[in-house]
RNA sequence: CGGGACGUAGCGCAGCUUGGUAGCGCACCUCGCUUGGGACGAGGGGGUCGCAGGUUCAAAUCCUGUCGUCCCGACCA
């Protein structure tokens, strides 16, 4: 391709309304272009990494026995409402009627329409297991469509259904693709973690994520992992052994129940200083609102609420902090001093952290103004439920030793369905003894524009984006300095020709402009290697130049030529 | 959903306070000159100032409404 022809318009300045780095830099090299909030053409550029990371993954997804298919992006209501989704969805999914008035919706995944695909096809044990995947535009109307292609709301994703008899083979099957996505994100020059995770709307029970650890904020998940043994799990998921699991307000001094005044003292922070008792001896009551229903959770101090668990906790399809005002409503009290005491359960449903299991002689809020009490007991035992948010450095539950967080950007997950969708629309195969069962199934995805953004995120300088060879737009910018010159251009023509000829991905920088825009452009756009065709042609010789190691090195244009087929060819 | 900010040429912005011929830089087109790190000179094209009302002799500017975009928060008591 000469860059004369390229359809792509670099930008000297990075675009105002981008926050993320992969944002900036894809808008900014001229990869994509918005059209509306979270929505965006893939230009040029952008299509040929897109196709080259879906080539990677159709060969992997291939090698590992999946098949491709291609299924319809608008669907109907009535497999959501078979499903159960319709209603549970919520407004993610984007939901219109059609001229019949027959209501439809955009495809944010496609359970409902694989399970009907393979219902009454497949209807014999002797035909399972199989596995379907296709990779295709999905809509989910994001609340907050952000950081690009990090989160838009019309996204490319690969997502592939196995269909099983057994669990046994189910499990199988998910450890094959967990291989398969390890390959797959290997070949795109990412390095991944497997991490457990919540399961989220999608629903099942075992599901883990591949995550992309960057340091940079973009990466929306924390996860916690241990250094010492396989242990990792994304934040809404992972648990841990408590540092100081034992607790006891004795220790500070209250060894009797009592009733202070703590005029003012709201935070824990100021409770904590105020009382002289570290922030683990206070058991604290935050108020949420779960599916319009007030739910308190008691919780140690120094412990946060994960709102997954909680949520998952109390199979609640929605939930937010409550506000002051409600808080006041609900428990009679100003926040800052609120807890159960007092408060009637079948109007307020209490929920107790796991953390509180081992506290004794606690501080609690009295439920009045500006008190507290100290030396408290419970006095019956509550039933503790796990809900709150593991914290670097508390112990890995798996081997004791205390536990690390990076951030993440979540580029594949894989579920275990069970038989959610199979079940509740009767997809069924019949078995050997001439039964009918609903298939156990698992589902397997991987965001393609994800993936692309996260590699930017990884690997990238001051001067652009510095794209993995695999998954580049193009391997090889032939940057000519003077294209009046005919010599630089006669032996740039012939490295642009010998290249292509010998099928590596290049492009000849035939544009009348000086040296610095284009030396710029290249590296902006990412070009794994530039090969600069200037005044040392003079000596016979060109410069060869590295992308991620900014390396030079000056060679005639054969051996640059040799240089490119022994780095992409082999 | 709440809070804040912003909508003026493809991009980045000024002009608005105090109403009076729509501007600058980049990009684009032409010519010249230049060719190893986003050159220079001259000329040129492109905008119903988000949209709709209102006030006024006159509105990018003032008022009202509306739509859109971005950021922050979804406050752990």
């Amino acid at each position: 391709m000469r860059m004369s022809k390229l359809f792509v318009q670099t930008l000297r300045e990075f675009p105002n309304d981008a926050e993320a780095i992969s944002h900036k830099l894809l808008v900014r090299a001229g990869y994509i272009k918005k059209l509306t909030s979270g929505i965006y053409s893939y230009l040029p550029l952008m299509q040929r990494v897109l196709a080259k990371i879906s080539q990677i993954i159709r060969e992997e997804m291939n090698a590992a026995g999946a098949q491709e298919l291609l299924m319809p992006f608008v669907q109907p209501a009535e497999i959501w409402q078979k499903s159960g989704r319709w209603e549970v969805y919520g407004r993610e999914l984007a939901r219109f009627c059609d001229r019949h008035d027959n209501k439809m919706c955009l495809a944010p995944t496609h359970e409902e329409v694989i399970t009907s695909v393979v219902s009454g096809t497949f209807t014999s044990y002797k035909q399972l297991p199989i596995n379907l995947y296709q990779i295709q535009t999905k809509f989910r109307d994001e609340i907050r469509p952000r950081f690009g292609l990090l989160r838009g709301r019309e996204f490319i994703m690969k997502d592939a259904y196995s269909f099983h008899t057994s669990q046994e083979s189910l499990d199988e099957e998910y450890e094959n693709m967990a291989r398969a996505y390890k390959r797959i994100f290997e070949r795109c020059g990412l390095e991944t973690k497997m991490v457990q995770s919540d399961s989220g709307a999608i629903g099942g029970s075992v599901s883990h994520e591949f995550m992309v650890l960057t340091s940079t904020q973009t990466g929306e998940n924390d996860v916690f992992y241990c250094e010492n043994c396989d242990y990792s799990a994304n934040s809404n998921h992972a648990v841990s052994i408590l540092l100081n699991p034992q607790t006891n307000g004795a220790d500070y001094g209250y060894d009797k129940e009592q009733k202070l005044d703590t005029p003012n003292v709201k935070t824990i922070e100021q409770l904590s200083e105020f009382l002289k008792v570290p922030s683990s001896c206070i058991l604290k009551s935050v108020l949420y609102i779960a599916d319009s229903k007030p739910v308190l959770v008691m919780i140690r101090g120094d412990k946060e609420v994960e709102e997954t668990k909680l949520l998952n906790a109390l199979g609640a399809l929605e939930i937010r902090p409550a506000t002051s005002d409600e808080a006041y409503d609900y428990l009679g009290c100003e926040v800052g001093y609120l807890s159960f005491l007092g408060v009637d359960e079948n109007k307020v449903k209490i929920i107790c952290d796991k953390s509180a299991q081992g506290m004794k002689n606690f501080v609690i809020g009295a439920n009045e103004p500006h008190k507290h009490i100290v030396g408290y007991n419970f006095t019956k035992t509550p039933d503790f439920v796990d809900v709150s948010l593991v914290k670097e450095g508390e112990l890995c539950p798996c081997c004791n030793k205390p536990l690390k967080v990076t951030r993440g950007i979540e580029v594949g997950n894989i579920f275990q369905l069970g038989t959610k969708y199979s079940k509740p629309m009767n997809a069924t195969y019949t078995d050997e003894n001439g039964e009918e069962k609903p298939f156990i199934m698992g589902c397997y995805g991987i965001g393609v524009t994800r993936t692309a953004a996260a590699a930017i995120e990884r690997y990238h300088d001051d001067f652009g984006i510095i794209w993995p060879k695999e998954i580049a737009p193009y391997h090889v910018d032939v940057v000519p300095v003077n294209t009046e010159d005919s010599e630089q251009m006669g032996v740039a023509l012939e490295i642009y020709n010998k290249l292509l000829n010998a099928g590596i991905e290049v492009v000849l920088d035939d544009r009348a402009d000086r040296a610095g825009v284009k030396f710029k452009d290249s590296e902006l756009i990412g070009f794994p290697y530039r090969i600069t065709v200037g005044k040392t042609i003079k000596e016979g010789l060109v410069e060869f130049k590295c992308r991620k190691t900014g390396e030079v090195e000056k060679m005639t244009a054969d051996e640059a030529i040799e240089k490119c087929k022994t780095l992409l060819l082999s």
